[in-house]
DNA sequence: CTAATAGTGTCTATTAGACAGTATGTT
DNA sequence: AACATACTGTCTAATAGACACTATTAG
């Protein structure tokens, strides 16, 4: 039976907060950035990559295993605050593109205790990350490969090459318009593949319709390198006069040039800022 | 220090889960629906109204102030089971499309204690719901009015009429691709108001990429009937022959009709299903 | 007959896709 | 000169927007 009050000062002065059952919360963060790989023939492009960032987990459970940077959110630190703090840690940069991407609550997701795990994505120019990164973390390239309803995803850096599958189906009452069931994983811990096959979804819609892009990108870029970032992520070529039309609103002509390349020197761009529609 | 373990289950055993803070997470569900407004002229179609589910508060805090239906998620129950468990005791619809809105995560948002908020969008056919609803809630009709940067949200019902204003900003590091600041807001509890911005938002993006209105459909529907929830969720007109041509590939023709208007009489469909791609 | 909605044909405007061509650097 | 990328012009295909027209009912 619920008690009545006569105000609300009244009740807040009485409330005992441990009525409730409580629980914890973590946050996870998909850092993305692109990267550029080492070129033999002086003339060509340096082909981009898809990065994530993942830390390599030093005690259990899942000891050993690759994870996405996160901690437990603080009482006293808004939701948002504790994927800051950790990226502020990981990286050193405090201001970081983040959105919130999704709330994992599976009642098992953690072996220790029940835990809530809201995921943050973040986009980065991994240029501005001068400071190495801490011991336990490392860049992995993605790539990506879809047959069917079965996407294979691989992450591989100079050291580690792993990839998990996941099964894609159609589910109009589950996160956006797919659902992903992950088939094997023994690299990745808890259900970050999940979050992860999560995260590209996100992002490769978000880049159409928004313009995330640019916070992975450096200052001043070509538009070839522009295009190249839509490429890894759409996973798809684009024609050159059909993305330039389309590009062109979003970018400011600079003066500058990129030179030295063996071939004609290409335009250095900046981006124009939200505009209001 | 942290300490060091043989294997997976030695640690298990070992560890104290109260180790880290721990807080209540709540859940709070966003109804939506469609209403048909009576009609004087027997000839006329009825209005349809974008219509939201509220309940009313009957204790502290924020005692006789309107809320989102919702409640706290229990330890036991996977983070989605909360929305279905209080929409099926609110409804008494088990089958109701539910997808996860936002999680909100401010410090001070609840007066009580510290508890962390996942919103639910829920959408559904309001005549699917039989039994009455509990004698503290209710549907309101929501209008809004844009200028500028400014939102006016109404919300109305026979007994009641309430508003609160917003103002729109770009800002690329929140909530999609706008920001809601919640200006005047007297009747509606918590961060309701803000819930409600972001979830209309989220409707009306995703509208045009999925089939989601379906949820709303009864089973068999005239094409109009489908382009006024199009219409009033957009809150614009549509042309009646780009509204056909679009939506053909996705409704399926019955050979049954809606007579009795004084008029030509129209042709009942069927949502054909979810396509892959 | 009238007022109202149902439904279609077709023209036009806009946007996307494709391809071929010209431009201009470094070695 | 050769190779590679940079950048543009223009045709075509597909899609969206607009309008006018025909069809059909209850009263």
């Amino acid at each position: 039976m619920e008690k009545i009050y006569l105000n609300e000062e009244a009740f807040l002065a009485d409330y005992d907060e441990d009525q409730y059952q409580k629980l914890s919360l973590t946050t996870d963060i998909l850092v993305f950035s692109v990267a550029d790989s080492l070129n033999d023939n002086y003339r060509r492009l340096p082909k981009k990559h898809f990065s994530v960032l993942l830390v390599k987990r030093d005690n259990y459970p899942f000891k050993d295993k690759w994870c996405l940077p996160g901690g437990f959110l603080r009482l006293d630190e808004d939701l948002e605050a504790a994927p800051k703090r950790v990226l502020a840690k990981e990286t050193n940069l405090h201001d970081i593109y983040l959105e919130q991407l999704y709330t994992f609550g599976e009642v098992n997701r953690d072996p220790r205790l029940r835990v809530i795990n809201t995921a943050y994505l973040a986009l980065v120019d991994k240029n501005r990350i001068h400071e190495e990164l801490l011991a336990n973390a490392a860049w992995f390239n993605i790539t990506q490969q879809e047959s069917a309803d079965q996407v294979l995803i691989t992450l591989h850096n100079q050291e580690t090459v792993f990839s998990f599958s996941a099964v894609k189906t159609l589910n109009e009452h589950h996160l956006d318009i797919y659902d992903y069931q992950v088939m094997e994983n023994d690299h990745l811990a808890f259900d970050n593949a999940l979050v992860l096959m999560v995260g590209i979804e996100r992002l490769r819609n978000k880049i159409n319709y928004t313009d995330i892009v640019f916070n992975m990108m450096p200052e001043y870029f070509t538009l070839k390198e522009l295009q190249q970032v839509y490429e890894i992520i759409l996973d798809r070529k684009l024609l050159d006069p059909a993305f330039r039309r389309i590009i062109n609103e979003k970018v400011l002509k600079t003066d500058r040039y990129r030179r030295g390349g063996g071939h004609r020197p290409s335009a250095l761009y900046k981006y124009r800022g939200l505009q209001m529609k």
